[in-house]
RNA sequence: GUGGGUGUAGCUCAAAUGGUUAGAGUGCCGGGUUGUGGCCCCGGAGGCUGAGGGUUCAAGUCCCUUCACUCACCCCA
Protein backbone atom coordinates (compact mmCIF):
# COMPACT_ATOMS: atom_id res chain seq x y z
CA UNK A 1 0.00 0.00 0.00
CA UNK A 2 1.09 3.23 -0.56
CA UNK A 3 2.02 5.57 1.83
CA UNK A 4 0.31 9.12 2.50
CA UNK A 5 2.06 11.86 1.92
CA UNK A 6 2.03 15.78 2.89
CA UNK A 7 0.09 18.08 1.32
CA UNK A 8 2.64 19.96 -1.54
CA UNK A 9 4.16 22.87 0.52
CA UNK A 10 3.31 21.79 3.75
CA UNK A 11 6.57 20.76 5.51
CA UNK A 12 7.39 18.31 8.45
CA UNK A 13 10.04 20.23 11.11
CA UNK A 14 11.97 17.40 12.58
CA UNK A 15 14.17 17.00 15.00
CA UNK A 16 17.21 18.06 15.39
CA UNK A 17 15.69 21.15 13.42
CA UNK A 18 12.85 21.69 15.93
CA UNK A 19 15.35 22.14 18.48
CA UNK A 20 16.63 25.44 16.57
CA UNK A 21 13.12 26.58 16.37
CA UNK A 22 12.80 26.16 20.51
CA UNK A 23 15.70 28.50 20.39
CA UNK A 24 14.43 30.83 18.18
CA UNK A 25 10.85 31.03 20.06
CA UNK A 26 12.46 31.00 23.42
CA UNK A 27 14.86 34.02 22.28
CA UNK A 28 12.06 35.90 21.28
CA UNK A 29 9.92 35.38 24.68
CA UNK A 30 12.97 36.45 26.69
CA UNK A 31 13.82 39.52 24.15
CA UNK A 32 10.15 40.68 24.02
CA UNK A 33 8.80 40.35 27.39
CA UNK A 34 11.67 42.78 28.40
CA UNK A 35 10.73 44.81 26.45
CA UNK A 36 6.99 44.67 27.79
CA UNK A 37 4.91 42.56 25.34
CA UNK A 38 2.55 39.83 25.81
CA UNK A 39 1.63 37.29 24.33
CA UNK A 40 -1.65 36.63 22.98
CA UNK A 41 -2.79 33.18 20.49
CA UNK A 42 -5.13 33.35 17.87
CA UNK A 43 -7.32 31.64 15.92
CA UNK A 44 -6.02 29.63 12.50
CA UNK A 45 -9.46 30.53 10.88
CA UNK A 46 -11.22 33.66 10.82
CA UNK A 47 -14.14 34.79 8.52
CA UNK A 48 -12.90 35.87 5.42
CA UNK A 49 -14.08 39.14 5.54
CA UNK A 50 -11.93 39.67 8.02
CA UNK A 51 -8.82 39.58 5.79
CA UNK A 52 -10.86 41.46 2.49
CA UNK A 53 -11.23 44.40 4.59
CA UNK A 54 -7.68 44.08 6.76
CA UNK A 55 -5.48 43.30 3.76
CA UNK A 56 -6.57 44.64 0.84
CA UNK A 57 -9.11 43.45 -1.90
CA UNK A 58 -6.73 44.22 -4.82
CA UNK A 59 -3.53 42.10 -3.02
CA UNK A 60 -2.26 38.98 -4.36
CA UNK A 61 -2.84 37.18 -1.11
CA UNK A 62 -6.82 37.86 -1.17
CA UNK A 63 -7.12 37.65 -4.80
CA UNK A 64 -5.64 34.67 -5.13
CA UNK A 65 -3.75 32.76 -2.46
CA UNK A 66 -5.96 32.53 0.51
CA UNK A 67 -7.33 28.99 1.94
CA UNK A 68 -10.96 29.60 1.84
CA UNK A 69 -14.00 27.49 2.00
CA UNK A 70 -17.32 27.24 3.02
CA UNK A 71 -18.42 26.20 6.36
CA UNK A 72 -21.27 23.72 5.93
CA UNK A 73 -22.19 25.36 3.07
CA UNK A 74 -22.75 28.12 5.02
CA UNK A 75 -20.33 30.80 6.14
CA UNK A 76 -16.84 31.78 4.25
CA UNK A 77 -13.80 31.18 6.41
CA UNK A 78 -10.36 30.93 5.39
CA UNK A 79 -7.24 30.03 7.25
CA UNK A 80 -5.05 33.09 7.93
CA UNK A 81 -2.58 34.23 5.16
CA UNK A 82 -1.13 36.83 8.43
CA UNK A 83 -1.87 37.17 11.96
CA UNK A 84 -2.03 41.63 11.77
CA UNK A 85 -5.93 41.83 10.97
CA UNK A 86 -6.65 38.66 13.73
CA UNK A 87 -4.84 40.53 16.37
CA UNK A 88 -6.77 43.56 15.29
CA UNK A 89 -9.97 42.03 15.67
CA UNK A 90 -9.58 40.67 18.66
CA UNK A 91 -7.90 43.61 20.40
CA UNK A 92 -11.49 45.24 19.07
CA UNK A 93 -13.56 42.23 19.86
CA UNK A 94 -12.07 42.38 24.09
CA UNK A 95 -12.01 46.08 24.09
CA UNK A 96 -8.05 45.62 24.48
CA UNK A 97 -7.78 49.47 23.67
CA UNK A 98 -9.93 50.28 27.09
CA UNK A 99 -7.55 48.46 29.13
CA UNK A 100 -4.77 50.24 28.65
CA UNK A 101 -3.13 52.97 26.14
CA UNK A 102 -0.74 51.01 24.71
CA UNK A 103 -0.91 47.33 24.05
CA UNK A 104 1.94 45.12 22.64
CA UNK A 105 1.28 42.39 21.43
CA UNK A 106 3.15 39.08 20.21
CA UNK A 107 2.19 35.50 18.85
CA UNK A 108 3.95 32.61 16.74
CA UNK A 109 2.19 30.21 14.27
CA UNK A 110 1.81 28.89 11.32
CA UNK A 111 0.29 31.52 8.48
CA UNK A 112 -1.40 29.62 4.92
CA UNK A 113 -1.39 30.91 1.42
CA UNK A 114 -1.36 28.74 -0.91
CA UNK A 115 1.75 29.98 -3.81
CA UNK A 116 3.69 28.15 -5.72
CA UNK A 117 6.31 26.82 -3.30
CA UNK A 118 10.05 28.05 -3.81
CA UNK A 119 12.83 27.97 -1.38
CA UNK A 120 12.22 30.13 1.93
CA UNK A 121 8.70 30.13 0.62
CA UNK A 122 5.78 27.53 1.79
CA UNK A 123 2.15 27.17 1.92
CA UNK A 124 2.57 26.41 5.27
CA UNK A 125 4.99 28.99 7.10
CA UNK A 126 5.19 29.90 10.65
CA UNK A 127 5.42 33.43 11.53
CA UNK A 128 6.73 35.26 14.04
CA UNK A 129 4.47 38.56 14.46
CA UNK A 130 4.50 41.93 17.20
CA UNK A 131 2.15 44.30 17.18
CA UNK A 132 2.26 47.61 18.98
CA UNK A 133 -1.26 49.38 19.35
CA UNK A 134 -1.92 52.54 19.87
CA UNK A 135 1.11 55.55 19.90
CA UNK A 136 1.95 56.74 16.28
CA UNK A 137 5.09 58.51 18.22
CA UNK A 138 8.07 58.19 15.81
CA UNK A 139 9.94 56.47 18.96
CA UNK A 140 7.17 53.78 18.93
CA UNK A 141 8.63 52.82 15.62
CA UNK A 142 12.19 53.40 16.25
CA UNK A 143 11.77 51.48 19.65
CA UNK A 144 10.09 48.46 17.99
CA UNK A 145 12.80 48.14 15.11
CA UNK A 146 15.30 48.47 17.99
CA UNK A 147 13.98 45.46 19.64
CA UNK A 148 13.98 43.60 16.56
CA UNK A 149 17.48 44.32 15.48
CA UNK A 150 18.47 43.39 19.23
CA UNK A 151 16.32 40.02 18.78
CA UNK A 152 18.17 39.39 15.35
CA UNK A 153 21.63 40.19 17.33
CA UNK A 154 21.27 37.86 19.98
CA UNK A 155 20.60 35.21 17.73
CA UNK A 156 24.02 35.72 16.29
CA UNK A 157 22.70 36.63 12.82
CA UNK A 158 25.42 38.52 10.82
CA UNK A 159 25.27 40.29 6.87
CA UNK A 160 21.80 41.33 7.80
CA UNK A 161 20.78 44.57 6.10
CA UNK A 162 17.57 46.72 7.79
CA UNK A 163 15.85 48.87 5.07
CA UNK A 164 13.44 51.89 5.84
CA UNK A 165 11.36 53.46 3.73
CA UNK A 166 7.63 55.98 4.26
CA UNK A 167 4.98 55.13 2.52
CA UNK A 168 3.24 58.74 3.43
CA UNK A 169 0.16 59.04 4.76
CA UNK A 170 -3.45 59.66 3.67
CA UNK A 171 -2.26 63.05 2.77
CA UNK A 172 0.70 63.10 0.59
CA UNK A 173 0.08 59.53 -0.72
CA UNK A 174 -2.64 59.82 -3.18
CA UNK A 175 -1.26 62.99 -4.73
CA UNK A 176 2.15 60.73 -5.25
CA UNK A 177 0.10 58.09 -6.59
CA UNK A 178 -1.17 60.06 -9.06
CA UNK A 179 1.95 61.56 -10.22
CA UNK A 180 3.64 57.62 -10.79
CA UNK A 181 0.57 56.54 -12.72
CA UNK A 182 0.93 59.57 -14.89
CA UNK A 183 4.73 59.35 -15.28
CA UNK A 184 3.63 55.85 -16.15
CA UNK A 185 1.39 55.71 -18.13
CA UNK A 186 3.62 58.40 -20.07
CA UNK A 187 6.28 55.94 -20.78
CA UNK A 188 3.92 52.55 -21.02
CA UNK A 189 5.00 51.48 -24.38
CA UNK A 190 8.69 51.18 -22.66
CA UNK A 191 7.51 48.88 -19.96
CA UNK A 192 7.74 45.30 -19.51
CA UNK A 193 4.20 43.68 -19.65
CA UNK A 194 4.47 42.98 -16.20
CA UNK A 195 4.51 46.50 -15.42
CA UNK A 196 2.01 47.96 -17.56
CA UNK A 197 -0.63 45.67 -15.76
CA UNK A 198 0.56 46.91 -12.77
CA UNK A 199 -0.01 50.49 -13.40
CA UNK A 200 -3.26 49.98 -12.89
CA UNK A 201 -3.10 47.32 -9.91
CA UNK A 202 0.19 48.53 -7.93
CA UNK A 203 1.96 50.98 -9.54
CA UNK A 204 4.36 51.62 -6.57
CA UNK A 205 4.95 47.58 -7.86
CA UNK A 206 6.74 49.08 -10.22
CA UNK A 207 9.80 50.18 -8.68
CA UNK A 208 10.58 46.92 -7.64
CA UNK A 209 10.54 45.66 -11.27
CA UNK A 210 13.91 43.65 -11.70
CA UNK A 211 13.73 44.09 -15.80
CA UNK A 212 16.87 46.41 -16.61
CA UNK A 213 14.93 48.63 -18.94
CA UNK A 214 12.14 49.02 -16.04
CA UNK A 215 14.62 50.43 -13.67
CA UNK A 216 16.01 52.84 -15.76
CA UNK A 217 12.68 54.33 -16.35
CA UNK A 218 11.65 53.99 -12.79
CA UNK A 219 14.96 56.14 -11.93
CA UNK A 220 13.47 58.78 -13.63
CA UNK A 221 10.32 58.64 -11.78
CA UNK A 222 9.18 61.01 -9.62
CA UNK A 223 10.06 60.15 -5.47
CA UNK A 224 8.32 59.24 -2.83
CA UNK A 225 10.23 61.22 -0.34
CA UNK A 226 9.62 64.56 -3.05
CA UNK A 227 5.82 64.22 -2.18
CA UNK A 228 5.55 62.84 1.28
CA UNK A 229 3.89 65.87 3.39
CA UNK A 230 5.94 67.62 6.10
CA UNK A 231 4.28 65.68 8.99
CA UNK A 232 5.48 62.46 7.80
CA UNK A 233 9.08 63.63 6.72
CA UNK A 234 9.34 64.85 10.19
CA UNK A 235 8.13 61.21 11.84
CA UNK A 236 10.56 59.67 9.63
CA UNK A 237 13.39 61.70 10.76
CA UNK A 238 12.56 61.18 14.21
CA UNK A 239 12.89 57.39 13.42
CA UNK A 240 16.16 57.88 12.05
CA UNK A 241 17.56 60.09 15.11
CA UNK A 242 16.60 57.35 16.85
CA UNK A 243 18.01 54.34 15.16
CA UNK A 244 21.34 56.49 14.77
CA UNK A 245 21.56 57.40 18.27
CA UNK A 246 21.38 53.09 18.87
CA UNK A 247 23.70 53.16 15.78
CA UNK A 248 21.98 50.54 14.00
CA UNK A 249 22.90 50.24 10.79
CA UNK A 250 20.14 50.62 8.21
CA UNK A 251 19.57 52.07 4.33
CA UNK A 252 16.70 54.38 3.05
CA UNK A 253 15.56 52.58 0.12
CA UNK A 254 13.01 54.81 -1.41
CA UNK A 255 11.97 51.60 -3.70
CA UNK A 256 10.75 49.44 -1.07
CA UNK A 257 6.86 48.54 -1.53
CA UNK A 258 5.36 46.73 1.18
CA UNK A 259 2.19 44.01 -0.63
CA UNK A 260 -0.37 45.08 1.81
CA UNK A 261 -2.37 47.64 1.06
CA UNK A 262 -2.64 48.78 5.15
CA UNK A 263 0.93 50.01 5.93
CA UNK A 264 1.38 54.19 5.69
CA UNK A 265 4.36 55.72 6.84
CA UNK A 266 7.11 53.57 8.20
CA UNK A 267 7.82 50.67 6.91
CA UNK A 268 10.81 48.10 7.37
CA UNK A 269 12.57 45.13 6.09
CA UNK A 270 15.72 42.91 6.68
CA UNK A 271 17.25 41.65 3.98
CA UNK A 272 19.95 38.55 3.21
CA UNK A 273 22.05 37.79 0.97
CA UNK A 274 22.08 34.16 1.42
CA UNK A 275 18.25 32.35 0.63
CA UNK A 276 18.01 32.88 -2.79
CA UNK A 277 15.37 34.54 -4.64
CA UNK A 278 13.19 35.24 -1.02
CA UNK A 279 15.97 37.86 0.61
CA UNK A 280 13.41 38.73 3.00
CA UNK A 281 13.33 37.83 6.51
CA UNK A 282 10.58 40.07 7.98
CA UNK A 283 8.61 43.09 6.81
CA UNK A 284 6.87 45.63 9.00
CA UNK A 285 5.36 48.83 8.69
CA UNK A 286 2.75 51.46 10.13
CA UNK A 287 -0.74 51.02 9.67
CA UNK A 288 -2.37 53.83 11.25
CA UNK A 289 -6.01 53.09 10.03
CA UNK A 290 -6.47 49.49 9.61
CA UNK A 291 -7.80 49.14 13.29
CA UNK A 292 -10.18 51.73 11.93
CA UNK A 293 -11.06 50.12 8.92
CA UNK A 294 -11.89 46.79 10.98
CA UNK A 295 -14.27 49.00 12.68
CA UNK A 296 -12.76 49.92 15.62
CA UNK A 297 -11.71 53.66 16.83
CA UNK A 298 -9.27 55.56 14.61
CA UNK A 299 -6.04 53.91 16.68
CA UNK A 300 -2.73 53.47 14.87
CA UNK A 301 -0.31 50.96 15.19
CA UNK A 302 2.69 49.36 14.24
CA UNK A 303 4.16 45.91 13.51
CA UNK A 304 6.16 43.02 12.30
CA UNK A 305 6.52 39.74 10.72
CA UNK A 306 9.32 37.41 10.51
CA UNK A 307 9.18 34.56 8.80
CA UNK A 308 10.50 31.58 11.09
CA UNK A 309 11.72 29.17 8.27
CA UNK A 310 14.05 31.64 6.41
CA UNK A 311 15.33 32.79 9.73
CA UNK A 312 16.17 29.24 11.13
CA UNK A 313 17.74 28.70 7.61
CA UNK A 314 20.40 31.68 8.67
CA UNK A 315 20.92 30.18 12.04
CA UNK A 316 24.01 27.13 12.13
CA UNK A 317 22.85 23.96 12.47
CA UNK A 318 23.23 23.59 16.24
CA UNK A 319 26.09 21.33 17.20
CA UNK A 320 24.74 18.51 19.47
CA UNK A 321 24.27 19.93 22.99
CA UNK A 322 26.66 17.82 25.74
CA UNK A 323 23.56 18.78 27.92
CA UNK A 324 21.35 16.92 25.45
CA UNK A 325 23.29 13.85 26.06
CA UNK A 326 22.33 11.24 28.02
CA UNK A 327 24.25 11.39 32.10
CA UNK A 328 23.64 7.77 32.44
CA UNK A 329 23.23 5.05 29.95
CA UNK A 330 21.63 1.67 31.78
CA UNK A 331 23.18 -1.50 30.14
CA UNK A 332 21.00 -4.37 31.36
CA UNK A 333 21.72 -8.18 30.27
CA UNK A 334 19.39 -10.45 31.24
CA UNK A 335 15.34 -10.22 31.94
CA UNK A 336 15.96 -9.47 35.88
CA UNK A 337 18.45 -6.61 34.98
CA UNK A 338 16.91 -5.18 32.39
CA UNK A 339 13.61 -5.06 35.02
CA UNK A 340 16.02 -3.70 37.38
CA UNK A 341 16.80 -0.93 34.05
CA UNK A 342 13.30 -0.21 33.61
CA UNK A 343 13.00 0.44 37.39
CA UNK A 344 15.79 2.96 37.82
CA UNK A 345 16.52 4.79 34.53
CA UNK A 346 12.45 5.60 35.44
CA UNK A 347 13.19 6.64 39.03
CA UNK A 348 16.10 8.25 37.91
CA UNK A 349 14.71 10.12 35.26
CA UNK A 350 11.31 11.43 38.02
CA UNK A 351 14.62 12.82 39.38
CA UNK A 352 15.90 15.13 36.80
CA UNK A 353 18.27 13.20 35.22
CA UNK A 354 18.68 12.16 31.97
CA UNK A 355 18.94 8.41 31.56
CA UNK A 356 18.85 6.22 28.47
CA UNK A 357 18.62 2.33 28.89
CA UNK A 358 17.89 -0.52 26.29
CA UNK A 359 15.06 -3.34 27.23
CA UNK A 360 16.11 -5.59 23.62
CA UNK A 361 18.32 -7.52 25.76
CA UNK A 362 21.26 -7.31 23.10
CA UNK A 363 24.72 -8.28 23.92
CA UNK A 364 26.51 -6.19 26.19
CA UNK A 365 28.79 -4.88 23.44
CA UNK A 366 26.43 -3.47 21.34
CA UNK A 367 24.45 -1.30 24.13
CA UNK A 368 28.01 -0.10 24.70
CA UNK A 369 28.19 0.96 21.08
CA UNK A 370 24.79 2.94 21.76
CA UNK A 371 25.59 4.51 24.71
CA UNK A 372 28.99 5.48 22.95
CA UNK A 373 26.82 6.94 20.28
CA UNK A 374 24.64 8.81 22.33
CA UNK A 375 27.56 10.42 24.73
CA UNK A 376 26.73 9.03 27.78
CA UNK A 377 28.72 10.16 30.33
CA UNK A 378 28.25 7.22 32.57
CA UNK A 379 26.93 3.72 31.87
CA UNK A 380 25.54 1.75 34.40
CA UNK A 381 26.35 -2.47 34.18
CA UNK A 382 23.63 -4.51 34.90
CA UNK A 383 24.69 -8.42 34.33
CA UNK A 384 23.12 -11.43 36.06
CA UNK A 385 25.91 -11.48 38.53
CA UNK A 386 25.29 -8.14 39.25
CA UNK A 387 21.49 -8.79 39.93
CA UNK A 388 22.36 -11.36 42.19
CA UNK A 389 24.27 -9.74 44.13
CA UNK A 390 23.09 -6.37 44.37
CA UNK A 391 25.25 -4.63 42.88
CA UNK A 392 26.68 -3.03 39.40
CA UNK A 393 29.57 -1.70 37.82
CA UNK A 394 29.53 2.45 37.37
CA UNK A 395 31.75 3.10 34.32
CA UNK A 396 32.98 6.54 33.37
CA UNK A 397 33.07 6.45 29.74
CA UNK A 398 35.61 9.38 29.63
CA UNK A 399 38.06 7.99 31.90
CA UNK A 400 37.16 4.31 30.93
CA UNK A 401 37.21 3.67 34.52
CA UNK A 402 34.32 1.65 36.39
CA UNK A 403 33.67 1.04 39.95
CA UNK A 404 31.21 -1.41 41.62
CA UNK A 405 28.79 0.23 43.29
CA UNK A 406 25.93 -1.16 45.13
CA UNK A 407 22.24 -0.76 44.18
CA UNK A 408 20.99 0.30 47.19
CA UNK A 409 22.33 3.40 47.73
CA UNK A 410 22.86 3.62 43.63
CA UNK A 411 19.61 6.36 43.22
CA UNK A 412 21.91 8.67 46.00
CA UNK A 413 25.45 8.13 44.68
CA UNK A 414 23.56 9.20 41.18
CA UNK A 415 22.22 12.03 42.54
CA UNK A 416 25.34 12.95 44.26
CA UNK A 417 27.43 12.81 41.12
CA UNK A 418 24.72 14.32 38.73
CA UNK A 419 24.70 17.54 40.95
C1' G B 1 -0.79 30.46 -12.72
C1' U B 2 4.14 30.37 -16.17
C1' G B 3 9.09 28.48 -17.17
C1' G B 4 13.80 25.49 -16.19
C1' G B 5 16.23 21.37 -13.50
C1' U B 6 16.15 16.63 -10.97
C1' G B 7 13.98 11.68 -9.64
C1' U B 8 18.65 4.83 -8.55
C1' A B 9 19.39 1.66 -0.89
C1' G B 10 17.34 5.50 5.24
C1' C B 11 21.15 9.51 3.47
C1' U B 12 25.07 11.27 -0.36
C1' C B 13 26.05 9.50 -5.08
C1' A B 14 28.09 5.64 -9.19
C1' A B 15 26.58 2.45 -13.29
C1' A B 16 30.92 4.94 -21.37
C1' U B 17 28.16 4.94 -27.04
C1' G B 18 21.15 0.88 -24.60
C1' G B 19 24.03 -5.21 -23.16
C1' U B 20 24.71 -10.55 -17.98
C1' U B 21 22.86 -10.87 -11.20
C1' A B 22 22.06 -2.21 -10.51
C1' G B 23 27.27 -0.80 -7.17
C1' A B 24 30.14 2.36 -3.47
C1' G B 25 30.49 5.41 0.81
C1' U B 26 27.74 6.43 5.07
C1' G B 27 23.97 4.86 8.40
C1' C B 28 21.46 0.43 10.51
C1' C B 29 21.96 -4.86 12.47
C1' G B 30 25.39 -8.72 13.80
C1' G B 31 30.37 -10.88 14.45
C1' G B 32 35.87 -10.45 15.38
C1' U B 33 36.26 -10.44 23.09
C1' U B 34 32.56 -16.19 28.46
C1' G B 35 29.84 -9.65 29.91
C1' U B 36 32.68 -3.72 27.95
C1' G B 37 32.23 1.91 23.61
C1' G B 38 35.55 4.95 20.26
C1' C B 39 39.94 2.94 15.80
C1' C B 40 40.35 -1.27 12.68
C1' C B 41 38.62 -5.89 10.18
C1' C B 42 34.56 -9.26 8.51
C1' G B 43 29.52 -10.34 7.43
C1' G B 44 24.13 -9.19 6.85
C1' A B 45 19.64 -6.76 5.86
C1' G B 46 17.94 -2.94 2.83
C1' G B 47 16.11 -1.23 -4.46
C1' C B 48 9.52 -3.28 -8.75
C1' U B 49 15.95 2.51 -10.67
C1' G B 50 9.06 7.88 -8.75
C1' A B 51 4.58 5.71 -11.55
C1' G B 52 2.29 4.20 -16.31
C1' G B 53 2.83 3.24 -21.40
C1' G B 54 5.96 2.79 -25.93
C1' U B 55 10.49 1.57 -29.12
C1' U B 56 14.01 -2.74 -29.04
C1' C B 57 16.36 -9.37 -29.20
C1' A B 58 17.63 -6.28 -24.79
C1' A B 59 15.82 -0.05 -21.16
C1' G B 60 18.23 2.73 -14.82
C1' U B 61 19.91 4.54 -19.83
C1' C B 62 15.91 6.28 -25.74
C1' C B 63 10.54 8.35 -26.64
C1' C B 64 5.62 9.83 -24.65
C1' U B 65 2.39 10.64 -20.46
C1' U B 66 1.88 11.49 -15.40
C1' C B 67 3.36 12.42 -10.38
C1' A B 68 6.75 14.25 -6.89
C1' C B 69 10.65 17.29 -5.47
C1' U B 70 13.42 21.61 -6.62
C1' C B 71 14.94 26.53 -8.52
C1' A B 72 13.17 30.84 -10.78
C1' C B 73 9.12 34.30 -12.54
C1' C B 74 4.73 36.48 -10.21
C1' C B 75 4.21 37.77 -5.15
C1' C B 76 5.69 37.73 -0.33
C1' A B 77 7.65 36.24 5.55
Amino acid sequence: MEIITAVKGFKDILPPETDKWRHIENTAYNVFRTFGFSEICIPLIEKTELFRRGIGESTDIVEKEMYTFLDRGEESLTLRPEATASVIRAYLEHTLHAVESVTRLFTIGPMFRRERPQKGRYRQFYQIDVEILGPDDPRTDAELILMLMHFLDRLGLKNLTLEINSLGCDECRPTFREAIVQFLRGTEKELCEDCRRRIGTNPLRVFDCKVEKCGEIISQAPRLMDFVCVDCREHFTQVEDRLTLFAIPYTVNAKMVRGLDYYTRTTFEVKTESLGAQNAILGGGRYDHLVRDLGGPDISGIGFAIGMERLAALIPDKEKNPADSPFLFIAAIGDKAVDKAFFLSNRLRMRGIRVETDYSGRSLKSQMKRADKLKSSFVLIIGEREVSENRALFRNMHTSSQEEIGLDKLEETIMKIAR
